[in-house]
DNA sequence: CGGTGTTTAATGATTA
DNA sequence: TAATCATTAAACACCG
């Protein structure tokens, strides 16, 4: 039961999985790849209850990233000092809660296991590994293009520069990141969580609407725990009982291959193209990544030579 | 030494 | 109820 006082609803465990919680912190990064320690704080800055017991739950998300071929590890260039691998999704992973819990996939990934008709996507790890160096690059060019367009959404802007077939699910976790999903059933999918997904935007749609939305002390009505995937306090911009924001989403909807198509790494939601910082104005997270001197894009970036 | 990564095992929760 | 998935604990190796 939740106290008043220090711990509050918003210290309730979210109601995602490790596995989900990592993949979105994987995504949420240009690069869409992170080195252990930042995933540690991607959780911590956005989820309060796991500000606590950091050995029990960082050890069980270790073993996810092993465990769970859905992960796969990148290893360090040399210019990319600093300690362990960088942290990946498989480029085949797809969407794995596009049953839309994230509590529980619908089924395990294995690499080997589905056929997957992009043959761009490869499934041996080191190709993965390989694969999304190459996306990485793209991206990061992709990214530095769409900085020169002003007032243009970059990330929607770049998701037909880098996502040329990469339709993902409503439940896919990007999209559950870049935008709350009304689930058909209202909170179904989370009962009794303190978790609605509804009626929330992502920070970059509230910057796409203009600045100063954002008050962090403003002292808004909002429920206990009401907070996004990114753990963001955010004004209902949108009205209740509408299902879908009236914001352009990187979705492109493809009807007729709406099943069977893999996931694909260069997904960027809108927000993931603006700068890190603007995700959480309270934390300096991501600001910060900067654990190592060079972050993985730009150390990608210095590396790129044509061949 | 501490952080990272791998692996095994036990247990709990959910789904088929 | 069996199968499957998630969580947790723990031991161990590797590496900067």
């Amino acid at each position: 039961m939740p106290r008043p006082g220090r711990n509050t609803y918003s210290d309730q465990k979210p109601p995602y999985s490790y596995i989900s919680l990592t993949a979105m912190a994987i995504q949420s990064c240009p690069d869409k790849m992170l080195p252990l320690s930042d995933i540690y704080k991607f959780i911590m800055d956005r989820f309060p209850y796991y500000r606590e017991n950091t050995q029990r739950w960082q050890n069980s998300l270790r073993h996810n990233l092993s465990f769970n071929d859905c992960f796969i590890k990148i290893p360090r260039r040399p210019d990319q000092p600093g300690k362990g691998s960088f942290w990946a999704l498989h480029p085949n992973c797809g969407d794995m809660f596009e049953n839309g819990s994230f509590l529980r996939r619908r089924k395990r990934f294995k690499v080997g296991g589905v056929p997957v008709p992009d043959p761009l996507a490869p499934s041996k790890p080191q190709d993965a590994a390989h694969y999304l160096q190459q996306q990485a690059k793209l991206r990061l060019s992709a990214l530095h293009a769409a900085a020169h367009l002003p007032q243009v959404p970059a990330g929607y802007n770049m998701s037909s520069v880098t996502q040329p077939s990469g339709f993902k699910h409503p439940f896919a976790i990007e999209n559950i990141i870049a935008r709350e999903y009304k689930m058909p059933g209202g909170l179904a999918a989370f009962p009794g969580t303190g978790y609605p997904l509804h009626n929330q935007l992502s920070p970059t749609w509230t910057h796409m609407y203009g600045s100063g939305m954002m008050d962090p002390g403003s002292p808004l009505p909002m429920g206990p725990g009401d907070y996004s995937a990114y753990g963001m306090q955010i004004k209902s911009l949108c009205h209740g009982g509408q299902t879908l924001p009236a914001i352009p989403v990187p979705i492109k909807p493809t009807p007729a291959s709406v099943t069977g198509l893999p996931g694909l790494p260069a997904h960027i939601p809108a927000f993931l193209a603006n700068s890190p910082q603007t995700l959480s104005p309270t934390s300096p997270q991501t600001a910060t990544g900067r654990s190592s001197p060079v972050a993985p894009a730009e150390a990608l970036q210095a590396a790129v030579t044509v061949h």
